[in-house]
RNA sequence: CGCGGGGUAGAGCAGUCUGGUAGCUCGUCGGGCUCAUAACCCGGAGGCCGUUGGUUCAAAUCCUUCCCCCGCAACCA
C-alpha cells in the first residue's frame, strides 16, 4: 500500500454578488473533476472552494436590497453552495471570506507585512483624480494628468496603505522563468510578463477608507483591507495558516497548493500579486496556476432572442447533472473558450450518452441476460480479434492519466469514449447474436460479452471523475465491487459467477432535438409572461413624479474619447445646454443622432464615465438581447425642454 | 504601432512547437446488421488549411504582407 500523497486543489472563491451562470459553475465542476481523479489515484485530496464576501459592490447591493451587508452575502453564499451542492461537487472546504478565523488571519498578515516593512502607508499630497476617485503616483500621470482620464489631478491629502511589489518582481520573473509549469495554459505567461512585470509593477493599494464593509486594519481603524489580501490569502487562511507561525496541521500538510483553477482573467492577481504575497510572508509559492477558457453562451440559433444567459440549475432540470456535467467539461478546450448552447447540448447527449455510452451499456447487458439468463462468465475462449479490444482498455487508464496531468479535462474523456466506441464495434464484429444460434459457441459468446463488460466496467471506473452518478449506476448494473484504480491495471477484473441486473435503466434518454426546443421556448414563454404581468414593482405617481423628463435636441454628438460603445451628446433643453455620455455608439453615428429631439431625464444624479460627465440620460428602448436600440423620441415639433409626464 | 487568442469540409475542433499521405466528433448520402435507446458497424461525397510574397526537394506547419473575428486593458445611465 503506498503512502498518500496531499494533493492540495482550489477554485477561486466566488463573489457574492448575485446568482452564478453556467460559465461560474463550470469552474467548480472542472475541478471537482480533478480532485475526483486525484482522489481515485490514490492521494489524500484536500479540494476548496468558497465565496468572497467583501467590498463597495456588495455594500451597494445589500443597501439597495434593504438588508445588511452580512444578511446579503449570507443569501447569495447560500444560493452558490446550493448551485456548487446540486452540481453533485464533492469540495471539502468552503471558505467564506466573512469567517471569523479568515478575517482574523487577513488582519494579522497585514499587520505583520506592515511591521516587516513591505506594507506602508502612503499619504498623498495631490495626484487624486476626484471623477475616478482614484490616486495616482507621479510617475503614472501622464503629462501631469489623470491616465485614465486625462482630466486634471488635484492635490489631496488621502491615506492608503500600499504594499510594495517591485521589491519581489525580480525573484518573481526568476521563478516563472524557472517553472515553466507554474502559470498554464504557458501562452499566458507572456502575457504576465511582457505587459505586467517588465514594465515594472505598481505598488499595490492594499486599503481602503472609502467603504467600511471589509476587514478592518486593526490598528488603523479607518482603513478595511482591500481585496487583494482579503481574498487571495483565503488559500492559506482555510489551511490553518497563522502570520505568527503556530500553523495548524493542515497547513504544514497541504501547502504549498498543487494547483489553483481559476478564470483566465484573474491570472494577473494569481500569478503576480499572490506570489509576491507569499514571498513577503516567507512562504512557498502554490505549484501551478491554471487560467481556464470561459464558456461562452452562443447565440443567433437560439429563437426569438430569448433566454441566452444559460443557467447550471435549468440545465439540470431538463437533462440531469451528469450530462450537464459532461458537456462542459468535455466541450471545453484547454485554452480557448468554449461554446454552450441548447442545440450542442441535445446533440452531444444524444450522440455520445444516449447512442454510445447508453446504448452499449443496454445492449450488453440485454444479450447477457438473454443468452446467459444475467450470468457473467469468462470461460477464456479467446480470438485474434479480442487482442485490439483489450490493449486499448488497458491503455486508456494510462493515456487518462497523461491528459488529466496536463489539466486535459475534455481530451481524458475522449480517451474513455474511444474505448466505448470501440467496444460497440466489437459487437458488431464478433456478432454474438450469430453465436447465440449455435449452441458450441456458447463458451465463445460468453466470452465475447465478457471482454465487453469488462471494458465497460473500465469505462465506467474511469469514467466516475467525470459523472459519478452515471458510473455508480453501471457499475451497480454490473454488480461488481471492482471500482478502484488498481482494478485497471489488468484485463479481467470482474467478476464472475455472479448474475447482472435484469432490468437495467436507461442511462441516457435520446431527445428530439425539434420537441425540446419547442417545450424549452414554451417554457421560456410562460416565464416571460409571468413577469410580464408581474413586471417591476408598483410604484405611487407620487414615485414617478420623482423623474424629471424634458424634451430636447442633440446638437452635437461624438464618439467618446477613451470609450468604444460610448456617445457623447450635447443636448439643447432650452434654458440650457447638457453634456450626457450614452452607451449607445454600436447603434448609431454620432452623426446620425444630430438635431434628434429626444427624451432626457434632467434630475438625475451626474456620473462621470469613463472621464466624461453625464448629466442625465436619454430614454432608449433597447430589446432584452441588448442586440437592437431606438433612441425614444417625439413626432411633433415641441419646444426644447417640455416637460415629459 | 497597447497586450493576447483565433481563422483547417455544412457545424464544432485536433494537427502547427519538432515541415513529409489533412485527421476527429456531429451532420449529410449510400450500404450492412437486427443484440440494443430509430440505436450500432462499414463506405462515399464534401478542403485553394483567411490573404500576399518568400525559404525548402517538400509548407496547414517556418519567415513575411495584409484582411477578418474575439478577449483584456476599459467604461456602457
Amino acid at each position: 500500500m503506498k503512502e498518500k500523497k496531499p494533493y492540495y486543489i482550489t477554485t477561486a472563491i466566488a463573489y457574492t454578488s448575485g446568482r452564478p451562470h453556467i460559465g461560474n459553475t463550470y469552474e467548480i465542476v472542472l475541478t471537482d473533476a480533478i480532485a475526483r481523479y486525484k482522489r481515485q489515484q490514490g492521494y489524500e485530496v484536500f479540494f476548496q472552494t468558497g465565496t468572497d464576501e467583501h467590498g463597495q459592490k456588495i455594500e451597494e447591493k445589500a443597501k439597495e436590497a434593504g438588508v445588511t451587508p452580512k444578511q446579503f452575502v449570507d443569501d447569495v453564499a447560500g444560493i452558490i453552495r446550493q448551485n456548487f451542492d446540486m452540481m453533485n461537487t464533492s469540495y471539502d472546504y468552503f471558505i467564506r471570506t466573512t469567517d471569523e478565523s479568515h478575517e482574523k488571519q487577513v488582519q494579522k498578515i497585514f499587520k505583520k507585512l506592515y511591521e516587516q516593512g513591505d506594507i506602508y502607508k502612503g499619504t498623498y499630497e495631490g495626484m487624486y483624480c476626484t471623477p475616478c476617485e482614484s490616486f495616482w503616483t507621479e510617475s503614472q500621470l501622464v503629462d501631469g494628468k489623470c491616465p485614465d482620464c486625462g482630466r486634471p489631478v488635484q492635490k489631496a491629502t488621502e491615506e492608503a496603505y500600499f504594499f510594495n511589489l517591485q521589491k519581489y518582481a525580480p525573484r518573481l520573473i526568476q521563478h516563472i522563468e524557472e517553472h515553466p509549469q507554474f502559470i498554464q495554459p504557458e501562452s499566458r505567461k507572456h502575457e504576465m510578463i511582457n505587459n505586467f512585470l517588465k514594465p515594472g509593477l505598481q505598488d499595490l493599494c492594499v486599503s481602503r477608507t472609502s467603504f467600511r464593509w471589509g476587514v478592518p486594519v486593526d490598528f488603523d481603524d479607518k482603513h478595511v483591507v482591500y481585496v487583494w489580501i482579503d481574498a487571495l490569502s483565503n488559500y492559506i487562511t482555510s489551511l490553518g495558516y497563522d502570520a505568527d507561525g503556530h500553523h495548524k496541521e493542515n497547513f504544514k500538510k497541504y501547502w504549498p497548493a498543487d494547483v489553483h483553477i481559476i478564470g483566465k482573467d484573474i491570472l494577473r492577481f494569481h500569478t503576480i500579486y499572490w506570489p509576491i504575497m507569499l514571498m513577503a510572508l516567507g512562504q512557498p509559492l502554490p505549484k501551478q496556476v491554471f487560467g481556464h477558457p470561459w464558456l461562452l453562451v452562443g447565440d443567433g440559433k437560439m429563437s426569438k432572442s430569448k433566454g441566452n444567459a444559460i443557467y447550471a440549475d435549468e440545465l439540470v432540470h431538463y437533462f440531469g447533472v451528469d450530462a450537464v456535467r459532461y458537456f462542459v467539461l468535455h466541450e471545453m478546450p484547454f485554452a480557448q473558450d468554449g461554446t454552450i448552447t441548447w442545440d450542442l447540448m441535445v446533440e452531444r447527449i444524444n450522440s455520445d450518452l444516449a447512442n454510445v455510452l447508453g446504448n452499449l451499456v443496454s445492449r450488453t447487458l440485454s444479450m447477457t441476460n438473454k443468452y446467459f439468463d444475467g450470468e457473467i462468465k469468462n470461460p477464456g475462449v479467446h480470438e485474434a480479434i479480442d487482442t485490439e479490444l483489450i490493449d486499448m482498455a488497458l491503455a486508456v487508464p494510462k493515456r487518462v492519466e497523461e491528459k488529466m496531468n496536463e489539466l486535459r479535462v475534455g481530451d481524458a474523456i475522449d480517451e474513455i469514449f474511444a474505448l466505448l466506441r470501440r467496444s460497440n464495434k466489437y459487437i458488431d464484429e464478433t456478432t454474438p447474436w450469430v453465436l447465440g444460434k449455435d449452441e458450441t459457441k456458447k463458451d465463445r459468446l460468453a466470452t465475447v460479452l465478457y471482454n465487453l463488460m469488462e471494458c465497460i466496467r473500465i469505462s465506467a471506473v474511469l469514467l466516475s471523475s467525470f459523472m459519478p452518478q452515471t458510473a455508480e449506476k453501471i457499475l451497480d448494473e454490473l454488480k461488481t465491487k471492482k471500482r478502484d484504480a488498481e482494478s485497471l491495471e489488468a484485463f479481467g477484473a470482474l467478476e464472475c459467477g455472479h448474475h447482472v441486473e435484469k432490468k437495467p435503466e436507461i442511462l441516457f434518454a435520446r431527445i428530439d432535438a425539434e420537441e425540446f426546443m419547442k417545450q424549452l421556448n414554451a417554457d421560456h414563454e410562460e416565464k416571460e409572461a409571468e413577469k410580464m404581468t408581474k413586471g417591476k414593482e408598483e410604484i405611487t405617481f407620487e414615485d414617478f413624479s420623482k423623474l424629471e423628463l424634458k424634451v430636447g435636441t442633440i446638437v452635437s454628438c461624438e464618439k467618446h474619447p477613451k470609450a468604444d460603445k460610448l456617445l457623447v451628446e450635447q443636448i439643447d433643453l432650452g434654458d440650457e445646454t447638457r453634456q450626457i455620455v450614452s452607451g449607445i455608439a454600436q447603434f448609431y453615428k454620432p452623426e446620425e443622432l444630430l438635431g434628434k429631439k429626444v427624451i432626457v431625464v434632467t434630475n438625475l444624479k451626474p456620473a462621470v464615465l469613463r472621464g466624461v460627465e453625464s448629466q442625465g440620460m436619454i430614454l432608449c428602448a433597447a430589446s432584452e438581447d441588448k442586440k437592437d436600440l431606438d433612441i425614444v423620441t417625439i413626432t411633433k415639433e415641441l419646444v426644447n425642454g417640455t416637460e415629459v409626464s
